[in-house]
DNA sequence: TTGAAAGCGCTACCAA
DNA sequence: TTGGTAGCGCTTTCAA
C-alpha cells in the first residue's frame, strides 16, 4: 500500500498510458474503449486512487459542498437550527461543513477566505457579533463576487444582497410581555445573561416598548453567566415582582434558582417566560413557557432556500420570516 | 467592483511587474526593495486581494485545516468537546472544520472521503455508532495511507494504530454506583434514554457488576427519549427504590419530573446521580451530582495531540486516558 | 480511441 | 532587486 496517495500521473505511468487517457476513463468517457476504461478502473481501485477535490475544485470551481458558518454550538438555538440545516443537505447531493466564529469577526473572515475558493459552493451563515459591531461586510461581497451563494439566518445583515431567514424577536417579546400583562401581571421584569450581544438588546427594547406602552415602568437586569444568579438573587431580596422575562437558558434556570431558594411558587407567585430550548423547557417543574424561536425549521428552510439558489445559479434579495411563538406551558 | 477575486496574474499586469514580484513582496520577501514592496500592497489592498488558499494547498500539500468529525451537536458532550477542540485550535494557525455524522457509517465515509485529498491535514473523531457496530474501518487506514494524522475520543476503535483520548465510562460508573451503596442506599435503579448507543450499554454493565458485587439486585428501565419518562413513572407509582442513577441528561430530567409529580424528595427520599452538562447540572433545584466526563479538557486534548504530531509528520499509536470523576452536588 | 499541452493560482528555484 | 519558468493534480480542448 503506497504511502501516499495515488495520482492521475502514476496511474499513467504504471499503465503505460497517458494522464488524460486516464482521467477520461475515469470519468467514464466515451471517448475511451471499454476494454481500456475497465483496465484502468481496475488499477485505480488497486491503487486506491482517489481523486483530489482541491486540484478539482480549483479548475472547476464547484464542489457540491456547502458550509454553515455560526457562532457557537453551545447555544441550543444553533446546535438545533444546524440539525434542521443537516436533515435537508443529507437528503441533496451535497455535504455540508460547519465552522464556528465564536462572534469572532476575525475568524468569520478566515473561515469564507479559506472556503470562499474552490472549496464550498455556497453558504449558510448566522452572523458574528462581532462582524455586527464592526460592520465590515466585505468577505460577504467578495464571496458573492466569486459567483457563491450566501443565506443568512437569525443574525442578518440587511445591506447585503442575498436570501434572509429571519425571526420578528422584537414582536415576539413584545407579545409575550403583553401576554402577561393580560393576566394582570404588573411587575414585570427582565433578566439577560446576553445584553453584550445585539439579540439581547433587540429582545429587551421589544420588553420596554410593550411595558411603556402599558404605562408600566420596566426594570432590566443583566450581567453576564456567572454573575446572573446573584444580580437576580439580590434584587429579588430587596424588591417585589410578579412576573420575569429570561432572555436565555442561563437567565431562565436563575430564575428557577432564585425562585426555590427565596420559597417562591412558580407561577402562582412569579410568573415565568424565558428562552430555552424546547427539548429541555418540559421537563421543567413547572414546564416552562417559552418564547420558541423555531430553530429547526428556520435551519431547514436556510439549506432549502441555498439548495434551490445553487441549482437555479441565481441569487436573490428576499427575506423569509419565521414567526417566534409562545409555547405556552405550566410557568406562566 | 471586479466580478470576480483578484490574481496574483491581475495585479503584476496592473502593476506592470511579474507574477513572482508580486508574490515575494505580499509574503513580505527580502528580496524586494520596500518601495516596490510598499506599491505593491498598496494595490493589493485597494484591489481587495486574498490569496487562494487552495492554490496554496495544491503546491504544498497542507493546508493549515484539520476536520473535526462527530456524531451530534445536539448532544452537550460532543458541543463541549468541540468548544475545547476550538481552543486550542484558535490559537495555532490551523482552522477548524466540522462534520457531523448523525451517527451514520455513510456520512461517516464520506466526509473521510471528501476532505482527506487536499482539504484537510489531519482528522478528530468521534467513531459513529453504525461505524462500532459495522466494524468498517477502512476509511480511517485510507486517510492515514495518505499520510493524515487522526486523533480519536471518546468514541474509540482500539485496532487502529492512532492516538485515542479515552475516558473510563466503566469504572466511573461504578464508583458512582458505590458510593451510592456506601450512603446505604440499597434500591438503586438505572435509567437510560441511550441504551440503543454502544455507550449506554457499557455503563449500564458498571453499573450491574458494581450492584452484583455488592449482592444487590439491578433495575435497568430504558425508553427513547420520548417514553423514558412514562416508563419511570409507570414504574416509580409501582416499586420502591432509594436511588436512582440517569445515564443521560434527558433520563436525568425525567427522574426529577417523576420525583416532583410523586411527591417524593431528592434527595432524602431519593438519591440521584446523573450525566448531564456541567453549566446546567448546577442550576436544578437540589443541584444535582454529576459524573463529569471532562468533555472540554478532552477536546482540548484531541486537539492538542493531533496538533503535535502534525507539527513532528509523526503518527503515534498511543492512549490517553482522562478519567470521568464524580461531581457531588446536593442530589446525592 | 488516445495523447499533448494549456491553464486554474500560487511558490520556489534559478537567472538576469 | 526583479523576472522567467516549472510544477502541484486535474480537466479540457485540439491533434494525431
Amino acid at each position: 500500500m503506497a504511502s501516499s496517495r495515488t495520482t492521475l500521473k502514476e496511474l499513467a505511468s504504471i499503465l503505460g498510458l497517458s494522464i488524460s487517457t486516464i482521467s477520461k476513463a475515469l470519468n467514464d468517457s466515451h471517448e475511451i474503449s471499454d476494454a481500456t476504461k475497465k483496465r484502468i478502473v481496475k488499477t485505480a481501485k488497486l491503487y486506491n486512487y482517489r481523486p483530489n477535490k482541491i486540484a478539482l475544485g480549483l479548475k472547476s470551481g464547484r464542489t457540491n459542498t456547502i458550509a454553515v458558518i455560526i457562532p457557537s454550538v453551545q447555544n441550543s438555538f444553533f446546535a438545533r437550527a444546524l440539525y434542521g440545516i443537516e436533515s435537508v443537505i443529507s437528503n441533496s447531493d451535497y455535504t455540508a461543513i460547519v465552522c464556528i466564529t465564536k462572534e469572532s469577526h476575525e475568524k468569520e473572515v478566515a473561515n469564507f477566505d479559506m472556503l470562499s475558493n474552490g472549496v464550498v459552493d455556497g453558504f449558510i451563515v448566522a452572523v458574528s457579533e462581532e462582524t455586527q459591531t464592526v460592520k465590515n461586510f466585505s468577505h460577504y461581497e467578495d464571496a458573492m463576487n466569486q459567483g457563491k451563494s450566501i443565506v443568512m439566518f437569525d443574525r442578518v445583515i440587511d445591506s447585503i444582497p442575498c436570501t434572509k431567514i429571519k425571526t420578528n424577536d422584537y414582536t415576539a417579546i413584545s407579545e409575550a410581555t403583553n401576554n402577561l400583562i393580560g393576566s394582570k401581571r404588573n411587575q414585570i421584569i427582565l433578566v439577560s445573561a446576553i445584553n453584550n450581544l445585539n439579540v439581547g438588546k433587540q429582545r429587551t427594547k421589544g420588553y420596554q416598548k410593550a411595558m411603556e406602552h402599558a404605562g408600566l415602568s420596566s426594570v432590566v437586569l443583566e450581567a453576564n453567566l456567572d454573575q446572573i444568579e446573584n444580580v437576580l438573587k439580590d434584587y429579588a431580596e430587596n424588591n417585589a415582582f410578579d412576573a420575569v422575562i429570561a432572555l436565555d437558558t442561563d437567565a431562565s434556570f436563575a430564575v428557577y434558582k432564585v425562585a426555590s431558594e427565596l420559597g417562591k411558587n412558580i407561577p402562582s407567585d412569579i410568573a415565568v417566560i424565558g428562552y430555552m430550548s424546547e427539548r429541555i423547557a418540559p421537563y421543567l417543574t413547572p414546564e416552562l413557557t417559552t418564547i420558541n424561536q423555531h430553530s429547526y425549521t428556520m435551519g431547514e428552510t436556510a439549506a432549502k432556500m441555498l439548495l434551490a439558489q445553487l441549482e437555479s445559479k441565481q441569487n436573490t434579495d428576499q427575506t423569509i420570516l419565521i414567526d417566534s411563538t409562545l409555547s405556552h406551558r405550566v410557568s406562566s
